[in-house]
RNA sequence: GUCCCCUUCGUCUAGUGGUUAGGACAUCGCCCUUUCACGGCGGCAACAGGGGUUCAAAUCCCCUAGGGGACACCA
């Protein structure tokens, strides 16, 4: 039996970090097994699913690169299908048309929910028969539930659950206005497909006994089911992909410069473990998971750990590559790089002190722009006075043509010696100067990366503007 | 309200009857250092509570509490 597994979400929101992880989890589960990892596009509710969103999963997966075997499929697409089993399921008597109308059944609710019972349909409509009304009417279908019994799964992460029937009610499989519910074309989807296995999240543990009962009535098999623990945010609630918080957005991470291969690493970590080890390949991976290695606990987000692990992959992910994503990051960011140093260098030099790529740009737009110096907000910060070293030292490199790092670091001590100055202070002002921050990278590496010419230049301007 | 699921440092987790309860992120301190970072070393910090079972319980059983989910013509 070949292992298969999806990924079905509805296109109603964007891909979330939850969302991605389940697709991660059942990717690699596929993958382990040399089997399948399936897209499937879950659209039948027509009114709230949008084609905008539709492309932003896919391009979430895509950047992720969890790249599907086969589909995508669009239910929207398969409504011949569900219509055809529902015909027989009526025949069968398994469903029955039901003519209530959405008031009385949200009265219902309302009493039961006063009288503190569990909301749940009436039957009014599920012994009454075929012909008792006039076929103009509209109608719902729904599905003969079992009223006795129950119903048994084995989680492959929570192990066994059950549920007693009585507790179920009759769902709608199929609207009034023509198409399936969720419950119904995801059991015969899974089933047409072929998916041996459904890895999803646990809020549809209680589901899945209503689509075993569907399965069970049609005498099909059901899939084997994992259900994952939720991701929670940072207050400890649900995260949803309507959340309006970008936090939680994949591609708002794509924007930001993190690393598709990061973001992997934090998630797979995110409610699975493989021992103490932090850092994985795409090969480990593979090979490592297991569907009974997962936490059953929900998680809770936490960007720092995804940062730090953005950061290890700066180092860890091929320089080549990542110079060329760089690139585009600079042209985004519209950071004209032709004038400057060569970014290979100013990656060097800030890879290990930025968490993205965007953050390496806006770190190093100093090399590449003029600066813009706020004379009103550094007055506090420096000592004018100071201005002095600066003088002393662009004496010192007008005729000073070793343009090297050692050579710099060794002209910057004299300097530092002659003038009988720390070599902080020295350094604050001329770093100032030339970046026009408090905080840069090693003030040699930056004399060295901006070169002679550029750096006169802007001590001289600095000079002025503080006489 | 009913049903289902969950509970180890602040966070992610290791742990399957005997451990000084381990690691990572965060945090704090020290070292390195011309700033900031990086790096190195170290510290703080957890078995939700109560009952059992057992020579022995984070680990097995029961109860309680807390958190989450489901109860739609959403998925």
């Amino acid at each position: 039996m070949q292992v298969k597994t999806r990924f079905s979400p509805s296109p109603t929101g964007i891909l979330h970090i939850g969302g991605a992880r389940t697709a991660l989890y059942s990717w690699l589960f596929a993958k382990r097994y040399n089997g399948k990892f399936l897209l499937r596009i879950e659209d039948t509710d027509i009114n709230r699913s949008s084609n905008f969103y539709n492309n932003s999963i896919m391009k979430g997966l895509k950047w992720l690169n969890l790249n599907w075997d086969e589909g995508p499929y669009f239910q929207s697409n398969r409504l011949a299908r569900y219509n055809y089993v529902i015909k027989l399921m009526l025949e069968n008597k398994i469903a029955y048309k039901c003519y209530c109308s959405t008031e009385r059944l949200l009265n219902l609710r309302k009493k039961q929910i006063t009288l503190g019972k569990k909301p749940k349909y009436d039957e009014k409509c599920r012994n009454i028969p075929d012909d008792y009304y006039n076929s103009n009417i509209s109608y719902v279908v729904r599905f003969r539930n079992p009223k006795k019994g129950k119903v048994v799964f084995l989680d492959q992460v929570r192990g066994k659950i059950e549920f007693w029937n009585d507790e179920l009610d009759d769902l709608i499989i199929k609207r009034s206005n023509g198409f399936p519910t969720y419950n119904f074309s995801v059991v015969i989807d899974d089933y047409d497909m072929k998916i041996t296995h459904v890895l999803r999240g646990e809020e549809h543990i209680n589901n899945t006994v209503r689509q075993i009962n569907i399965l069970q009535s049609l005498e099909k098999k059901a899939p084997i089911y994992a259900h994952l623990s939720t991701i929670l945010n940072h207050n400890g609630k649900k995260i949803s992909k309507r959340d309006k918080d970008s936090f939680f957005d994949v591609l708002e991470y794509k924007k930001l410069g993190f690393f598709p291969e990061a973001i992997i690493n934090y998630l797979l970590r995110l409610g699975w473990s493989h021992g103490n080890q932090e850092i994985f390949t795409i090969k480990e991976m593979k090979k490592f998971f297991s569907l009974k290695k997962i936490t059953k606990s929900s998680s809770l987000f936490d960007k720092k750990k995804l940062i730090w692990i953005n950061k290890r992959y700066m180092n860890i992910l091929s320089k080549s590559d990542i110079i060329n994503e760089l690139k585009i990051f600079y042209l985004k960011q519209k950071v004209e790089i032709k004038n400057g140093p060569d970014i290979k260098q100013v990656f060097e030099l800030m890879k290990n002190r930025c968490s993205s790529l965007t953050d390496v740009v806006e770190s190093s737009r100093f090399f590449y722009e003029e600066l813009i110096i706020d004379y009103e907000k550094l007055k506090e910060n420096i000592n004018i006075k100071n201005v002095f070293i600066l003088k002393f030292f662009l004496k010192k490199i007008i005729f000073f043509h070793d343009w090297k790092v050692e050579k710099l670091s060794k002209l910057l001590k004299l300097c530092s010696l002659e003038l009988g100055i720390s070599f902080s202070k020295v350094g604050k002002i001329i770093r100032l100067s030339l970046t026009g921050k408090e905080h840069a990278p090693c003030i040699t590496s930056i004399l060295y990366l901006l070169g002679k010419k550029k750096c006169i230049l802007r001590i001289k301007n600095f000079i002025k503007i503080f006489e």
